[in-house]
DNA sequence: CTGTTAGCGCCTTCAC
DNA sequence: GTGAAGGCGCTAACAG
């Protein structure tokens, strides 16, 4: 923060008062032709750019948003990200972004480091469903809405996809084209999605009258757990339903390292449809969550609470993307 | 920004002057351990956040940098900003991100709103190479580091990989390989990386006293990109080589597509190394950027700018990944 | 060692 | 319609 122009120094080159030259510039009140053009000039000679840090101070507004994500790396939370930006930048907000690498304590300490910066607002991805966390965030006393997870807690918004539908009707998908054994590769199951995504195959599979065999084994969302865990597997079955499309990844480039053939010898799905699911070969059979809409909601929900201290929570319909790694 | 405690109220609980609550907090000058202990106490009851608003306006420094890409959703730009905010974390600056989605006024509009933020210093991936928007950054006063391009100017320092270098190496592979026929299909030649890809192809083509073909085909780094400057090409030569890994993508898809055996038929080789770049089928050859590095010297190089008005200019090494996609 | 005071740049009553 | 003055929360002199 160098010296740069304020208002003072525009006021002294129009010759008018700093009162006249905030009114002008936030043209908020009446002020003369006159003296406005000359304070607009002034402005421009002097290529004036307003103080947000003051204004803020002054105003206890910042037109500052906090988003705090678990991995600025992985493309389905910065497909949310960007989404979220585009709406807002709208408003005039700008965000405040932070990662926490997947590390609960960074997660903590970054909370304290955005409300620090007295944003006005708080989005954010938690780690964990049902932390610490989550309940430390509806004392804040801020809007904040949590994005992927559904948080019944009345002073926060909140919105996810529909996971348990959408795994729901994967499955059924998979039944019809006639797998009878399956694997459930799950990632974290500590996150909402995780869980969600794990009681609908649980449920599916409960429910189903002939015998289906299958086995469940737990990993992490990323691209070497779903290597890890398919390696873990007793027998492969003829399908392999994934947690998410990374841990899909994973799979099929092991299994086909193991020279299996895909779909023929056995079905492989994903979960997210990220923009490589289409990419791989074959193509990923996939869940698709429309991300970047969950950005766009999710601003549209703060922008909600800030202006109309209104709270709600959204759930967003998936949609089955059936290509080429699984058999018909 | 509600009404949260502030050091007048700890200074009141604790019963002290707030100049002592400021003292303590800071740690800067001596008090007394009795006092401090009342202080700490007070502020650890009333769950203090310090407000870094009021403390930027006063120091002129808000602990805060401004980042400035063109697309969040591109995994190449998030994991650089990754690298970098791992990086300024510890120094205790927070990253205010924002994406110019690929549009030249938002970028320069962006550009005004994080100085107008009071950012302590400015790291940016320009859209372009040599715009308005390289000249005015180096007026605005604060320590800037440009990434993924190198800067002459000497107010600013930039870090980029030796695209040319790497490049090369990629192509003097190919010829020793025996391919004898090329297609360059480069990504947007504006770009600094882009001009230094073509550049390094082009040289190695024209020093090249056998003969060989080849042909040049300009589109954006982009999936579909590929796809499109495939369908223009004139006919399939011995190897293509892309300015991207998402262009390669793009052309692998495509060409599998069209029922082409990789690489038996055609090599294909892409640029960056992204984590998707080893999932595909086969996997592909290319040359591999380190992109966290890049984010933390980018880092490292503003640290210095900030600290000890030191400029730098770097220039990273690539490696040349060779994989499947290319015959032997 | 500790308290009092003066701003940082801006907006906003309150007078004129 | 316009100017003067106070204060947002904090830090950095300056006194004592």
């Amino acid at each position: 923060m160098q010296k740069h122009p304020g208002i003072k120094d525009i006021a002294r080159i129009a010759g008018v008062s700093i009162a006249t030259v905030s009114r002008v510039l936030n043209g908020n009140s009446y002020v003369s032709p006159e003296l406005s053009k000359r304070v607009l000039e002034a402005a421009g000679k002097l290529k004036y750019q307003p103080n947000r840090i003051a204004r803020g101070l002054r105003k206890g507004k910042t037109n500052t948003i906090g988003f705090l994500i678990p991995d600025i790396e992985n493309p389905f939370f910065s497909a949310i990200v960007k989404g979220a930006e585009d709406f807002l930048r709208k408003f005039g907000y700008t965000i405040l972004l932070c990662s926490s690498s997947g590390i609960a304590e960074r997660e903590d300490e970054l909370l304290n480091v955005l409300f620090s910066h007295k944003v006005d607002g708080l989005m954010t991805i938690p780690l964990e469903s049902q932390t610490p966390y989550l309940e430390k965030i509806e004392r804040l006393g801020i809007p904040v809405v949590v994005i992927d997870d559904i948080i019944k807690k009345k002073d926060v918004s909140s919105v996810a996809s529909d996971n348990y539908s959408g795994m729901s009707q994967l499955m059924r998908y998979l039944l019809d084209t006639n797998h009878k054994s399956f694997a459930f590769l799950s990632g974290d199951p500590h996150t909402y999605s995780g869980k969600e995504r794990l009681r609908a195959f649980r449920d599916v599979m409960v429910r189903q009258q002939e015998n289906v065999e299958y086995e469940i084994l737990f990993g992490t969302y990323t691209f070497n757990s779903g290597i890890d865990m398919l390696r873990k597997l007793k027998r492969i079955p003829d399908a392999i339903v994934c947690g998410n499309d990374m841990i899909a990844f994973g799979v099929l480039t092991e299994l086909q390292r193991m020279r299996y053939k895909i779909p023929d010898d056995v079905s492989i799905t994903g979960f997210d449809d990220v923009l490589f699911s289409k990419m791989t070969n074959p193509p990923l059979t996939t869940v698709r969550q429309d991300y970047y809409m969950m950005g766009e909601v999710a601003a549209q929900l703060l922008m909600d609470s800030l202006n109309y201290k209104k709270r709600d929570s959204v759930l967003l319909k998936t949609e089955l993307v059936i290509r080429g790694s699984s058999r018909e």
